[in-house]
DNA sequence: GAAATACTATACCAATCACCATAATATAGA
DNA sequence: TCTATATTATGGTGATTGGTATAGTATTTC
């Protein structure tokens, strides 16, 4: 359900969909739906968000631990979003957007959920990256450059949205790279 | 009508908000609403598109006319942006992303509308800069930072929903310099 | 002033929305 | 095997959705 969910949602939105298609893609009737989430749809979107930001976590660990350096890794990460959105047709956003969008900041849980999610990454990559560089880069610097990262691959996404291309997506990797070039270049 | 919509999609989406909320929202009554749009809703959803478009293609005017180069034109831009989001108690989005989510790609107006206004700004951005500059940066180098501060407001609006922060607005503004900064030192 | 057009108002439509009640059926623990 | 719990299945709830039909009133145009 949380899957079918996703997809559905990523691709139209959180009211977009209504609770009679994802059950009928999912294949769940309809009383099973409100025995494992009781709280009805948000509490639907509420586990797509946090599936969704556990799904990216360990796209994160595989590409940084098979990572010669952090631009290495951020080229890769880069590349797996613009090619999983270009397999979607052009139509699959990030799952999370796709919610937050709709029910912030009315709904708390789902923003803290959200918040919870970007931040986790953010601070997953400047792990990773910490011990890719050993010490050769400082955590500050690092901090600023993932910051711009993800800001650069939500933005990146919804304007591949209206080019149907996946260029704004891949300029998330050079914004990355600039964004650090230049916070080191000041100390 | 235009107006009461792009606030509501703002703030909740296209799905989000039903027409019966706009009408009482703008006062205007059904009748009215379906002789001015007769294809409906979708047709009001392009209407705040083009809207949307117009307004920040008026700002970008405003605050060029008035900047002593590129980057200070960027940076009161960014500030603009973050202040309507902070004063709208940080609920309201982009108009055009709030609805392009929702509708694309099967809506094909609502996209080339979209791709329509992002394109536009970036021109008028791009022609601006150019005659700040006096052909101290090449069209080239510009086109791509303004590229990659239209992809960072677009993020860093998305990111600030999460963080209920202008924090990832305001970034939008360093990444436009950095990556201008990059494109000049590649000759 | 008559005719045509622009706009408003009201009531209504079928479809869909999220949600729920309840009965039937699996599954598990003793 | 009996009992308690977990899950599924079905059929429907009222409310709201976007949209329409139609009658009416301004407003303009000749």
């Amino acid at each position: 359900m949380i899957d079918a969910a996703a997809e559905l949602f990523r691709a139209r939105g959180y009211h977009g969909v209504g609770l009679a298609e994802i059950l009928s893609e999912s294949g769940a009737p309809k009383g099973s739906f409100y025995h494992h989430f009781p709280q009805g749809k948000d509490e639907l979107a509420l586990a797509v968000i946090e599936n969704g930001g556990r799904f990216v976590s360990k796209f994160i660990n595989e590409v940084f631990e098979s990572a010669r350096n952090a631009e290495d890794a951020v080229s890769r990460f880069t590349s797996g979003v613009a090619y999983a959105f270009k397999e979607s047709g052009f139509s699959q956003g990030c799952p999370i957007t796709s919610i937050l969008l709709e029910l912030t900041p009315k709904d708390e849980a789902v923003r803290s959920a959200a918040n919870n999610a970007f931040e986790t990454w953010i601070e997953k990559m400047v792990a990773h990256s910490l011990s890719l560089e050993q010490g050769k880069v400082s955590r500050q610097a690092l901090d600023k450059a993932f910051r711009a990262f993800l800001i650069a691959i939500e933005g990146g996404w919804i304007v591949a949205r209206a080019t149907q291309t996946v260029a704004p997506i891949m300029m998330a990797h050079e914004i990355f790279a600039s964004t650090l070039k230049m916070e080191l270049g000041r100390r």
